[in-house]
DNA sequence: ACCACAACCTGGCCGC
DNA sequence: TGCGGCCAGGTTGTGG
């Protein structure tokens, strides 16, 4: 599931084989991948348009285009990006294919069909309504704080709303609340300044680990090249129900937020605040 | 404004 | 072996 290190790992990787090439042609598999325009005029208009840089907000990447367009996908959960001799036959779940000028094809993948495509000319209508960027220095714990104050859904129902802080999703939030000691359910209004602290450093501290790590494959998630992230061998939490805690040994639990699974060690993420103990640390 | 939940999708897995 | 049903989760839309 790509989450904002996933993307990063993308971007990193992606930029210095794509930034200065120029978009020869571009083919529609799955033509509702593309959320803006119509797939036709986009087929049109990325023609001929040069990559000049590769960015990521969230967990959009973001190709800047020549003539002032920007190019955002969004993998959602089982998108995949792959860079491949413009020869290669097309693996049976491509949606889209953008041929560029140095004989190689940029491949847009996705099992499920939900990733989408945007191109357009003001990038702030894609990713206008996001929060900020976790990493960023200007990102501090009294912004979260406040963007917590008024809301009584479960903190871990919060950290997944990407008005909040960009870039979390299932894994990372679990990852960071087990870091910071805190239980998924806990209102988020509820949390002191001093957790809320805690929060915020865990937050840079699992995303920054994994970035490192080149992400997180739990299930799909693949690296342009078709590597795995390696991750899934430090996560703490997510999808190690039953297993020892990795700071106290007590077996993790899973449970629903939200619609959502949720992991977290019953030990050191009280639910009742008043028998809180020390934050975990690792 | 906030919150909960369905819908969008496919395929792997489980139980029968 | 086959098949129905459940589950995975990021985001949007809906209704309360």
């Amino acid at each position: 599931m790509p989450e904002l290190p996933e993307v990063e790992t993308i971007r990193r990787e992606l930029a210095p084989r794509v930034v200065g090439q120029t978009v020869v042609s571009v083919r529609l598999l799955w033509p509702q991948a593309v959320a803006t325009p119509d797939p036709e005029r986009f087929v049109q208009e990325m023609r001929g348009r040069r990559i000049e840089a590769l960015c990521r907000r969230g967990k959009f990447l973001i190709f800047q285009l020549s003539g002032g367009r920007s190019l955002a996908i969004h993998l959602r959960m089982t998108g995949q990006l792959h860079l491949l001799p413009a020869t290669e036959a097309l693996h049976p779940h491509t949606r889209a294919v953008i041929y560029l000028d140095n004989n190689r094809a940029l491949h847009f993948r996705d099992q499920r069909k939900f990733g989408r495509l945007y191109l357009v000319e003001d990038l702030e209508t894609v990713v206008g309504s996001l929060g900020p960027e976790p990493l960023e220095a200007s990102w501090q714990p009294e912004d979260l704080w406040q963007s917590l104050q008024g809301r009584r859904a479960p903190i871990k129902s919060v950290l997944l709303d990407q008005r909040v802080v960009a870039g979390l999703g299932n894994i990372y939030a679990d990852e960071a609340l087990f870091v910071a000691g805190l239980h998924p359910l806990r209102p988020a209004n509820t949390l002191t300044q001093e957790e809320v602290r805690r929060l915020h450093t865990a937050i840079r501290k699992v995303l920054t680990e994994a970035i490192t790590h080149g992400g997180t494959t739990i299930r799909t998630y693949r690296r342009p090249g078709g590597t795995t992230g390696r991750y899934q061998r430090h996560r703490r939490v997510y999808g190690r129900e039953n297993h020892p805690c990795p700071r106290c040994g007590t077996p993790i639990q899973r449970t629903r937020v939200g619609g959502r699974s949720a992991h977290f060690c019953p030990r050191c993420q009280p639910e009742n605040t008043s028998s809180a103990a020390s934050p975990a640390r690792r």
